[in-house]
Order: structure tokens, then C-alpha cells, then sequence
DNA sequence: TAGATTGTTAATCGATTAACAATC
DNA sequence: TAGATTGTTAATCGATTAACAATC
């Protein structure tokens, strides 16, 4: 029942390159035709697939729809989630409006800001005075806050989303964050990946 | 020589703990310390400073600021990467301003995109027309390319970095891109991310 | 000295890969 | 039937954790 975390990780890239390809494969897709669009090995999505499915078929493989729907419904985007955003900066915003969480089951309701000047009650999704965050929480019953405030505002935004009742939070900002250990925090560390992709880079140059 | 994927990411957790914490360690930290501030397992922590610094003493630790040194002697931080960024959306811009990347050792040149509106040439970073992009890639010698445009003109973009000669993508678009082999592709998909962060979210209700 | 800390060697754990039988 | 494909069991691989000797 429960998926390992590379699994969570990949399901999502099979379920985006499953929808983009609907003229490549009408009807139906075979593991190792999807390993080979992905750079993967076919075992390993072969894996992934009756993990989260138990529509495949020999000779055919998977029927492309059905296996979105199985994907989806694993991962469980008809339930959407939920979420505020805490500190309406540039990434902020940029993240308020990406329209890609709705997909993924997210319906980030509101932002929430210190700063009058980001206010903005007209727009969708509205920005607030953050002294609105806990009575928005409580009456929407909202449990994943998404942080991308300052670093040194980050403990502070965090301490006030826990007391609101959040449940999730998704940190943006490169600081560790202290929380009570029934609140699960997910680091989305930029510069932490940026190393690995510059590492590795350089590994590429050292090897040659 | 060679590190984990694992270890390159917790590095610059290391160094941006150490670094905000100054005055708790003014001169020197143990693994221990270390460990429990980030919520890490002790040996986890050991092994990785000895793996980047042998100057750890028994009784002592490590001296904080040379433990510093040595995390960012190893990920090469001092050794500077340029880069340019195409697709000056929310995101794009979010990125190009974003002041962490300098200090993690990326200096985003400037920003490129087929929208007029978009361009700039007086700010810092300049955004710039996309038929630019070539030339200003050659005469900067540029290896790093960053991708923030929307996905159906992802394929499109990476097709014009690798034929500008860019060796790494990072890829902010969900979608799979095709790639020579040589050139590095790590993709940044935030809503595979935030699947794992709603199913982690979930297991949780399901565990009580 | 005793205790805190290090680094290293061996054991464990979890995920990927290989091998293979079953099916249409 | 032969071949493509599935799902599953066993082997491998890599990373984490445990155990421990060395040091100040």
C-alpha cells in the first residue's frame, strides 16, 4: 500500500508524458515503449506500472487511459487538496498562478502577505493581510501551507501556519525548518539541487 | 572522488546551517549537534564531513568556519558557473532575481524570450530577444541553460540551448525532454514534488 | 582517567535490476 | 506456434546504520 518515495516521484512524469502523447499511442502503450521515451529501464517502469495498475495485458501492455486513470486515481488527484501560500514575493506569485497544481490535486486557495503593497483582494487567488491566515485555516480547514518567504522570516511563518492546524508544509526557502513532528515538511531546496546539477556537470568534464 | 546523489543534496543544507548559525557555534560544531539541529541521524552526518573535510578532531569537532570552507571548496562554490534562463514568465523572472543562486555558485547572465513585452535590457539581468540567444551563449561560453517556458515549447527551447552549445539543462517544465546523450538534463517538476508531499500527507491519516 | 568525538569496517536495509514463468 | 509482453521471485547494488577502535 504504501509507495516508495522515487516511485511518488516518477508517477507523475509517466502520468505528464502519457497525456502529451495521445496521437503516438491511440489506444494502448507497452512498459518498455515508455522506459525508452524516458530514459528509464523497462523493469523498473514495468514495476512502477503494476504497482499502481493491474490492467496490464501481454502483447498489448497498458491501455493508455486507463492507465492515467489508474495513475491518477493512486495518487489521488480527484481529491484535491486544499492548500495557502505564505509570502506573495516573485516566487510567490509565480507559484499563486502556475496552473499546473490544480492538475496535480492542489487548489491553492489564498496567499497571504506582511507587506500591504502585495496585498491584492480582487484577484484569483487573493492575497491577504496575514493577520486573516488563521481564521482562513480554521474556516476552510485547511491543512498544507506553502512557505516562500524570506529565510530569516521562514521559522516564524512556519511556527504561525502550525498553529493555524497546517498539516503539510512546503518549504521554499533554504532554511530548516523546526516543527512539531506531526507536521510534515517537505524541502523544496533550489539551491540544493542546483549543486547536484553543477557537480555533476563537473564530473562530466573529470571524467573525460 | 565521486559523490552521492543523496550526499550532494544535504551538502548545501550543511553549509546553510552552518552559515546562519553563528552565533549558537561562534567557533566549533559537532557532527551530533549538527545532526540533531537538522533532524539527521549522527553517523549519516559523520560520514558526510569526513567525506568533504578531514579536519575533524575528537573532543572538538569541527571548526565551524572551516568546516564551511571545506563543504564549499567541495562543491566548488568558489568556481563560478554562468548561465542563461529562457522564458521570462512569473517563474522565469522569480529565478532570474532570485539572489540565492549567486552565493550557491550560478550567475544567471541573462534571461531570453520570444515575447517583445517580456524584454529588458536595462535591467540586471537583461532580458533579451531569443534570436540572441546563440551568439550571446558563444561569446559568453556558456554551459548552463535554465528552462521556465511553458511545456509545449520546452522540446523547442532545449533543441536551441543544445545547439548553442549548453552541456546542462535545468528543466522547470513538466515535460520529458530528448536530449543528446551528452548533455545533462535534470528536470525541477515541482508537481511531482507536491505528489509526494500529498501522499506522505495522506499515509499519515491512513496510519492513525 | 573517563568521556566525547572522530573515522572506518561490517551489517542492514531498501531500491533497482536480472531472470524467468505465465499469458495472449 | 513464436514472440511480445506481463508480473513475480531472486540477485545485485548502493546508501544508511550499527559497531567499534583510535584520539585528544
Amino acid at each position: 500500500m504504501k509507495a516508495s518515495k522515487p516511485l511518488l516521484r516518477r508517477l507523475p512524469v509517466y502520468l505528464n508524458y502519457l497525456k502529451a502523447h495521445e496521437e503516438e499511442y491511440p489506444y494502448n502503450i507497452s512498459a518498455r515503449q515508455l522506459a525508452e521515451a524516458l530514459n528509464l529501464r523497462e523493469v523498473m517502469v514495468r514495476k512502477d506500472l503494476a504497482a499502481v495498475s493491474n490492467k496490464g495485458c501481454s502483447r498489448i501492455g497498458h491501455i493508455r487511459v486507463d492507465l492515467i486513470a489508474d495513475i491518477e486515481a493512486f495518487l489521488n488527484y480527484s481529491n484535491v487538496t486544499d492548500a495557502v501560500l505564505v509570502g506573495a514575493g516573485k516566487l510567490g506569485l509565480a507559484l499563486l498562478e502556475y496552473s499546473g497544481f490544480e492538475k496535480a490535486g492542489l487548489h491553492i486557495l489564498a496567499g497571504f502577505d506582511t507587506d500591504p503593497v502585495k496585498r491584492r483582494n480582487a484577484a484569483q487567488p487573493p492575497v491577504y493581510s496575514m493577520s486573516q491566515l488563521e481564521s482562513f485555516c480554521r474556516s476552510h480547514n485547511i491543512h498544507i501551507g506553502i512557505i516562500t518567504v524570506a529565510p530569516d522570516q521562514a521559522q516564524k511563518v512556519c511556527d504561525a501556519l502550525v498553529a493555524c492546524g497546517i498539516q503539510a508544509i512546503w518549504n521554499f526557502a533554504p532554511t530548516h525548518l523546526i516543527s512539531p513532528d506531526d507536521v510534515l515538511i517537505q524541502n523544496e531546496d533550489l539551491a540544493a539541487s542546483l549543486a547536484a546539477l553543477r557537480m555533476n556537470l563537473e564530473y562530466r568534464y573529470y571524467d573525460k
